[in-house]
DNA sequence: CTTCATATTGTCCTTTAGGGCAGTGACGCC
DNA sequence: GGCGTCACTGCCCTAAAGGACAATATGAAG
């Protein structure tokens, strides 16, 4: 699986090595000296690639721009590298979702393992997502009323039910419903709830 | 939260100490000297409650303990304690899922914080399983026809294409999905869906 | 052989869902 | 004032779902 390693640490001839050895194993890979390059850079998320972070650096620490990137909602893995891990900090990392722990000087067989398993995590991320994008945008089209009903209608309502509980008539209710489908992009109820549950929109519902 | 700690650590006279700690905290405790001792215990697993772990510990290790009560479909959750903790060994108890990797000496308060996010990590996992596992249940009461039904209808297909499918009637098809939606104690198309959506049985779905 | 569960199917009727066609009314924008 | 979007609604028709009542067939269990 290709990908752009982005590599960021303060340290030059560490930069360096490492660039050397990513580039040799088929690699695309770009440098920043401090995270605030790293953000500097404004990335595409979207792009396959991860990042090999250190942790102790001057400015913004690597758990630091963990949590910058995690409230940005990036999906790009991190992949720590650092001269001495502490505990309480490695676990914070995995536990915030960083994809591995290393510590330097690190074997290349470890670290090309942990960026092609990163690389895999964020291909199957990255189109999980995109699906879960697709339908949000589909529900970004719908009217209020039109969204009303959808909820409605995907928590088993029928039309009846649904007319009364807004307050219109059953005629009224079948055109929305019929705009629903329509924006959606599906053919069947089943299709509906189906990404409702996805989009964690029944998680307490009552038939 | 109460709960059931399970102290499992063959340092007799920590075992004591920390088991006098937890008890003062309000906690119930049951010490064992090794792994095997916890698992000859056979405990009930739907108990809430958390293992307080040793990583170095005669016999089954700590971290052999966590795979085999992960292969068993325990949701009992896992804090480590260890006296010196080496990273590999770190990152891969949390990946597994571990709620916490304490080092030795604990404070009490790190220490309680970690047993009460466990006591509330497990509460809410074992009333989620729960639900699954009545779905499952009910699931497992209909006949082989009567699944195959279930499943095109929760694809989104219509009695008609069902009937072609299975080579039969409609009328049939009625049938069997009347008898469905009963088994599952359902009342709705959408609640049907829901159920198998959580139970991930329309992941790879054409509709 | 009898009983039970399972699978099957038919006829008939009611309720829901889904649209076509047509029209009204409110609101905001150019 | 004209245009477009959104919400609302009536009449009418078809398709799909669901259930009542009734019945056949098969295989496993006792």
């Amino acid at each position: 699986m290709p990908g752009l390693v982005h590599v960021v640490d303060d340290d030059a001839s560490f930069r360096t090595a490492i660039e050397r050895r990513l580039k040799l194993a088929g690699y695309d890979v770009v440098t920043y000296a401090s995270a605030q390059d790293f953000l500097d850079a404004a990335l595409d998320d979207e792009q396959p690639g991860c990042i090999l972070l250190d942790v102790r650096i001057p400015g913004l620490s690597g758990p630091e721009l963990q949590n910058r990137l995690i409230a940005a909602g990036s999906t790009l893995p991190i992949i720590f590298l650092t001269g001495h891990a502490d505990t309480p900090t490695t676990v914070q990392a995995i536990k915030a979702g960083a994809e591995d722990f290393l510590t330097k000087p690190v074997s290349s067989e470890l670290l090309l393992d942990a960026i092609a398993r990163a690389l895999v995590r964020q291909d199957a991320a990255r189109s999980h997502r995109g699906k879960l994008e697709a339908f949000r945008a589909h529900l970004a089209t719908l009217t209020q009323r039109e969204r009303q009903v959808f909820d409605l209608i995907v928590r088993g309502k029928i039309n009846k039910q649904i007319a009364y509980e807004l307050g219109t008539t059953e005629r009224t209710v079948k055109a929305h419903r019929h705009q629903v489908m329509e924006k959606m992009q599906v053919h069947s109820l089943a299709e509906l709830v189906s990404i409702a549950e996805r989009l964690g929109m029944l998680d307490s519902n009552g038939g």
